[in-house]
DNA sequence: GTTGAGCGTT
């Protein structure tokens, strides 16, 4: 039950991702990479989520949604 | 600014 965020602004941090994602399922996890070199965050994150019904649930919820003046970019993860 | 790590040879 793993999602990308992507298109996300680098001053949202793993918390507020958390915070948003909580109010449509159970979150289990939630990892925010950032830059190996520079320590910037990379602008994306990774959500892993209780259950496909949370996860389809955040996805057309949150999927376009417009914060900090970016929108999110949600859909399930891809092989790493 | 769009798909995760870190160690150090998988």
């Amino acid at each position: 039950m793993k999602m990308y965020v992507g298109n996300l602004s680098y001053d949202t941090t793993k918390q507020d991702i958390e915070t948003l994602f909580a109010q449509h399922g159970q979150v289990t996890d939630v990892h925010v990479p950032t830059d190996r070199d520079t320590g910037r965050p990379r602008g994306f994150a990774f959500v892993t989520m209780d259950s496909k019904q949370s996860m389809d649930n955040a996805i057309g919820s949150l999927d376009g949604k417009n914060v900090d003046g970016r929108n999110l970019r949600v859909n399930e993860a891809r092989p790493r």
